[in-house]
DNA sequence: AAGAATTAAGTTACCCGTAACGTAAATCTG
DNA sequence: CAGATTTACGTTACGGGTAACTTAATTCTT
């Protein structure tokens, strides 16, 4: 059964060095390895910090001001997106390995919830934050500007982003998905996607999109399905709607690979042949499509490393190297056998 | 640009007060909404809060040890496998919305990792832990014993805690899901999963299950994938490990289902009927069984259900409310059509 | 109107480490 | 061996809040 209680160490830096009969700067210097003391009374301290079991109070050391905290503020819409969750992965991953923790924060992929937890993350003094999405309320901007700490914008590439920004041009991106697909000589395109409040990557990827089916002559058809996450059962329903609703589609754009399989389970449970009966393009390049018996027609993001790629450049701002401000991550477009091929 | 400095802070609550005209402790009242002030000072003060945009050093409140922080250290093992993922999101939406945040670690399925983990985060005095999973380190145990706060082991049931434990009790999942196997008829079934070092959840299903299925009579022929994660792709290839290695098997069992979902696309690649030529069935009834055309045979574990009541009994246990120590989450064996029925 | 009770403040001390500075003992130097 | 230098410590002060206590001003009571 535990007390209530509120500090963890019950034994502090001054219990330690009165048991082992020096000061608390002596402890303190052995603890930090700064020299300063004899081998015999590092010795001595150490057996009693063994012996006591004493954890340093950290949120002591930050709180004296002379160094920064070792937590790093991440928030992610949310993590039912496995593309998200493998963003979060590289990142926590790399944070780790650099001896820094991940405070994380779910925004439900709203801007209030985010500011909400940008204020309370903030009072917590971390080293820096690493955001989703580049699209803020107006006191979250005031606030991460103010802070003077390290903010690093990833997903939704930003040319003039608050500090520093990873990800891909979703506008590119769409664009290049759109052309491919006019290519293949597709003319009524469905897209099938989630819908919220704020503007997100998902939309400049659909405007990308557009604008390049429409320049190739071809129309677009929108579902979207409002206030769902963006997973299976919404792409097989999405296409439901979408082709109860529309006729004559021929092919179908998804915001992320799993609403496409969704889609592509629909598709062949109502008999329909893919690519010959209708066209199926997803988003992300998802680990399921791995062993899918088609390979599905995709955008490849490299997730993980996009993870990654802020973790490391959050941790070169901190140790004051040179950063650059805007890195592009890159996109590649998989063919797939799921829409026919270009002639 | 950012200027390298560790205060969040540019503005404290002294400084607040004094331009404010009062001193740092009617301030501090005011904030806090203490009460024991004139409403023209609370005016004044939280007219220089907003002018100054002062935000509160958290730090120092929970360091001058009269609160607990509101950090809840989370560990997972990956996030690569949505099953934990979906965990993380129950957790973390439950603690947000009862105004905490997670400290997340990722322990790569090592007790080492997780012992590391365990040192660091208690050293930023969080206010609890909630960790995936029975199997500790002894140093890890004894930090954990130390510490004197909240820990909640979730995933793996325990029927004799560190202080509390939420999940299910793997051992009996393995083994209905065995003998609903031998119920449908076969003998001699496989099994695909991934193997780490430390014992945990998903080898204690794997005993159960083992003992239902020989305790019915049949054999198991087990594949594991050596430091692999329990993905599509590791079914997809476990699964032509296992075949081209023994003869006879009949069904085979998955450490989830996404490796059975990989399994399954490699059967029919082969142009194996499923369930005629080879059963099939996972575990964990991931999302994308909602889409799948046939119904995958699987158990069905509420996930998110599980984090959030992690979430809700740390939170009970750190505001004195009465918790139990033990709470069995429940699992549903999902019949499926993966399998031919039993008779 | 004098004393009691209440309200609205201010003062002091503390939490736990570490920077900055001070000092005594040991070692080195010429 | 005296003085300079180095080593091995100790002492003091500080950070940003808050508990606990004190004080001054106001309101209430009889």
């Amino acid at each position: 059964m535990v007390e209530k209680q509120s500090k963890i160490n019950k034994v502090s830096l001054s219990q330690v060095a009165r048991e082992a009969g020096v000061s608390k700067m002596t402890a303190s210097r052995v603890l930090r390895s700064e020299g300063g003391y004899s081998e015999k009374t590092r010795v001595k301290v150490m057996a009693k910090v063994d012996e006591l079991g004493y954890l340093p109070n950290r949120l002591a050391t930050v709180f004296a001001g002379d160094k920064s905290s070792t937590f790093v503020g991440v928030s992610i819409p949310d993590l039912g997106n496995e593309v998200f969750a493998q963003v979060l992965e590289g990142i926590d991953r790399k944070l780790g390995a650099l001896g820094h923790q991940s405070v994380l924060g779910l925004t439900q992929h709203t801007m209030q919830e985010e500011e909400n937890w940008i204020r309370t993350v903030l009072s917590w003094q971390p080293a820096g934050l690493i955001l989703t999405g580049r699209y803020h309320s107006q006191s979250a901007i005031e606030m991460l500007r103010n802070a003077g700490i390290p903010i690093v914008e990833i997903w939704d590439l930003n040319s003039s982003p608050l500090d520093i920004s990873v990800g891909i041009n979703h506008f590119d991106a769409g664009f290049d998905m759109g052309r491919y697909l006019v290519g293949c000589g597709y003319k009524k395109i469905g897209y099938v996607g989630t819908s919220h409040d704020t503007a997100n990557a998902a939309s400049t990827r659909l405007d990308g999109f557009c604008k390049a089916v429409e320049g190739g002559g071809g129309t677009v058809e929108r579902q979207l399905c409002l206030h769902d996450t963006a997973t299976y059962y919404p792409g097989f329903y999405g296409t439901e709607q979408l082709l109860g609703g529309a006729r004559g589609i021929e092919c179908i754009f998804y915001q992320n690979d799993a609403m496409a399989f969704g889609g592509l389970q629909y598709c062949e449970s109502k008999g329909m042949s893919v690519p010959d009966d209708m066209g199926i393009a997803g988003w992300g390049d998802l680990p399921i499509a791995s062993v899918m018996g088609k390979r599905l027609t995709s955008m490849h993001v490299p997730h993980l490393k996009l993870g990654q790629a802020a973790a490391e450049m959050m941790m070169a701002r901190l140790s004051d190297e040179p950063v650059e401000t805007c890195r592009d991550i890159g996109f590649r477009l998989i063919p797939g056998s799921t829409v026919t091929a270009p002639t």
